[in-house]
DNA sequence: ATAAACCTGTGAGCGACTCACAGGTCAAGG
DNA sequence: CCTTGACCTGTGAGTCGCTCACAGGTTTAT
């Protein structure tokens, strides 16, 4: 199977396939002409990053679990370990997302009832910076 | 007033100021020794960034503001457009943040049941691809 | 034979920093 | 007066996970 046929089946862009044959997740043989050939366990193994990119695993923690399954170790403890260090990470980012939305949608509520500003000299923008001529 | 003192003042990292600077966001004067002087406007303008920047603004929106208010335009209207999309694009960061963040919570409450794999050959790790034993 | 539709490796762009590096400037202390 | 150390400068590169562009090679169909 080549680039293109693999990505199609998994619904991928095949720059992403491409991606990671380059960045070394994927190492399909190559055929007497140059091209990729992809064999069942390739296609397995994409299965795989793609189910742990899900998971919210990087690829270089995705590279690690695939190290430890290639030589022979469990990868278990190693993805229990990073699936809690990417949760905790995750947690922070969803955290401060959420106050990112509701201080934007404070700001829109409040815009709604001023209106648009001319430029005074001592401001850049009375919506963003506060009113000040209260 | 220079870069490090401008920096320490609103705690945030030099190099900060210094992309700033770099990316054209803020202009100081250069004194004859080639440091650079912040007066009284450029920290009111880093102000107004920073402050942007909470409200979810991206730089290259920021450089918008900042164009209309020199070029003597009100910066509210394309305060208001701006902001919808960046909290249209926020919010779907964040549900996709909330799913991903459901997911890895799943996972690891699952796995908590599951033992460490031995590497069997069919898969790399039992607990990511989900049990094919039972 | 030629065109279309694949494939390849490589380089660069995204966003908003953050760090490293080489070299210039300045204040204080001996 | 000179050295030391703490600042400053511009520039280049690294982060992350793609995604696209480009130039060129291969295969397939007409
Ligand atoms: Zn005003
Ligand atoms: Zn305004
Ligand atoms: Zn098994
Ligand atoms: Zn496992």
């Amino acid at each position: 199977m080549k680039a293109g046929e693999l990505a199609n089946r998994f619904s991928v862009n095949v720059n992403t396939v491409r991606h990671y044959v380059r960045s070394g997740l994927l190492s399909p043989d190559k055929d007497a002409s140059g091209y990729h050939y992809f064999s069942a366990e390739e296609e397995r193994q994409l299965a795989f990053i793609l189910r742990a990119r899900e998971l919210g695993f990087t690829l270089d923690d995705i590279r690690q679990l695939l190290n430890d399954a290639t030589s022979g170790e469990s990868p278990c403890p190693h993805a229990r370990e990073l699936i809690e260090l990417r949760l905790t990470e995750a947690r922070q980012k969803l955290n401060s997302m959420q106050s990112l939305v509701s201080r934007m949608e404070s700001a829109v509520r409040e815009w709604q009832a001023l209106p648009d500003c001319a430029p005074c000299g001592d401001h850049i923008c009375h919506l963003i910076e506060g009113g000040h001529h209260e």
